[in-house]
DNA sequence: TCGATTTAGTAAAACGGTTTAGTAAAAAGC
DNA sequence: GCTTTTTACTAAACCGTTTTACTAAATCGA
């Protein structure tokens, strides 16, 4: 039993493959097809279940009603989490995700990128690790509508949902120091992306700014491909260096961080506080207590896609730089 | 600018469309088109940087290299995780995601069944909430491929890659009363999901082998809508009822009660034993501590890869259920 | 040398929709 | 009663590929 197409609708019935295309595009008033021929159309098109081919369509009409999201990791909370108010607030206009997890490397976003492409996604919500331009810029070049958020680039111009990085983190360290902080060590994941480049520089600024010496040896880079294992080795070391507080940039490491103290350094978790960028629910009560800077979650997502569905409506050419700001969520 | 299509190419260069679509194919040799021919247009092709339509491709060959993932809820880590293993997975094949969230409710399951089908996927993986077959059937009857894991259905006859329930349920439960627990509670999701009742009834056998009473009211129902609020509220219930142990029936609402568990009732917090189906890393060093059954994630992407390959090859129809078994993970 | 085969390519149909441009019959206008 | 307009509908082109069925020229075999 094959599915059945408007031809096969058209032929049983008696009427052309028009006619039924009208009636099933609610034009059937429109273009003077009657009542009768409608009623009867729509009633044997739900007798047999008939589903339009997407495909078909989206080949006629240059529009596949379908967005891509790129983004590092589709299983890291962050990323997870908003992309699941994406999903919802496009499904009500009718689009849905294709999502594509880069890890972080270059090849993969290039091939991501072009797998988007080729597929004729309408629009693109992309978290960039803005390795590599070229593809970006020819994308821009074409006015392929795109929304940035969490990480942008200098020197790439085009519409993006941000926090304050660089001040929100400051404020958070600031208040670290407040509390009695002195030696303070930085955790970070690969920090050739701008956003965390900007949050460590907000780390130098609350240090400099109190008279504390810089010292970058205090600030550590764990490994990508191995966040568990290395985010504990470089808490190792600072916890070696008997700091009085951490910071991470992102989430992620603070969480291996977390399971880390508490397997291998129970007896020190008094002695250092935690200052978190992105929030996780544990950081409530987990040890050490974390002080974060929570970002709008629900906040982005809307603005995403509000965003993307100018940039696909509007005809003029418009790039939007929207800031949110982030909040810290003080914990002692 | 517009995109360049296989006629353009062809036009340019002063050969036929169907010339083109063989070189590009692979199919130069084949189809005896000289080197010569093959090379220029490979060299051209490579210059403009042609891309081909894969909705043309799709509409044409019946096949859109597109899977499904039909799921409660993609910000849920467990199905994050397994969404990310099984995209890494599928992308080495040539496929890719398209994700859906049903919040366990039946409208948009099977609106989401719905779209999947229009927009021609190749292939379903799902973890239904099975409360209404009717489109499953369906679709069951086209033999189109699916394949579920994480629950099944005993009147759904398919792909099932699944893990043991109930006796692991009863195993970890009854670790719990070999160290001492004797009035131990049950928080679930709701459970009108066999998955779910199996665990449950793997608790309840535990208890009865052990000469427990089981006491109804110690079982208590979360409310999906409001997970976290709804747990701290059971959980209270339980602890006012002096438990000395609680079961949870999946990781998102033991993460909940731990949380509420050390911001409302940290007096008792030693007072009480966690056993968790599913793991989370936090189990490690939460307080309390939750001795976990922990499912084989890599496994279960794997096998539902695999077997959605062998339902989209195959001819003949098979029907494979695949139990894997869990780990249980003591932590005192 | 002449029919058979191989080489190198092409025209046209197909996938399943939408849309443009049109037509024949009925109704309206005068 | 004849022209114009409206009603109700349709044929065919099109979106960008793939694929089938073909052809003309070159080469081969005996």
């Amino acid at each position: 039993m094959k599915k059945k197409s408007i031809k096969d609708i058209a032929q049983e019935l008696g009427y052309s493959k028009t006619t039924v295309s009208f009636v099933l595009n609610n034009k059937g008033d429109e273009k003077n097809i009657s009542k009768k021929t409608q009623e009867k159309i729509l009633a044997y098109v739900r007798e047999v279940n008939y589903q339009p081919n997407q495909i078909a369509k989206s080949l006629k009409k240059g529009k596949t009603n379908t967005i891509g999201y790129l983004i590092p990791d589709i299983s890291n909370p962050f990323y997870a989490k908003i992309g699941r108010l994406i999903e919802d607030l496009l499904a009500d206009k009718g689009y849905h995700l294709i999502i594509g997890s880069t890890d972080e490397t270059q090849e993969k976003e290039d091939l991501l990128l072009n797998m988007f492409v080729n597929r004729q996604v309408d629009g693109l919500i992309l978290a960039s690790s803005f390795e590599n331009l070229g593809m970006l810029n020819t994308l821009a070049a074409q006015r392929f509508p795109m929304v940035f958020f969490d990480r942008e680039h200098p020197d790439f111009f085009g519409n993006y949902i941000l926090v304050e990085n660089k001040n929100a983190m400051k404020g958070a360290v600031q208040n670290a120091i407040k509390h009695g902080s002195k030696k303070i060590g930085l955790l970070s994941i690969t920090p050739n992306v701008y956003s965390l480049e900007l949050r460590i520089d907000g780390y130098r600024e609350a240090l400099s700014e109190n008279e504390i010496d810089i010292d970058d040896h205090l600030i550590r880079i764990v490994d990508n491909n191995n966040l568990k294992e290395s985010t504990k080795a470089q808490l190792q070391y600072l916890i070696d260096e008997q700091v009085d507080a951490v910071v991470f940039t992102n989430n992620q490491i603070t969480a291996h961080a977390i399971w880390a103290m508490n397997i291998f350094h129970k007896e020190k978790i008094e002695d250092v506080r935690f200052v978190s960028f992105d929030n996780l629910d544990l950081f409530d009560y987990s040890q050490p207590k974390v002080t974060s800077v929570a970002q709008p979650i629900e906040k982005i997502a809307n603005y995403t896609v509000d965003i993307l569905g100018e940039v696909m409506n509007e005809k003029e050419h418009i790039s939007k730089r929207i800031v949110l700001e982030p909040k810290l969520i003080e914990r002692l």
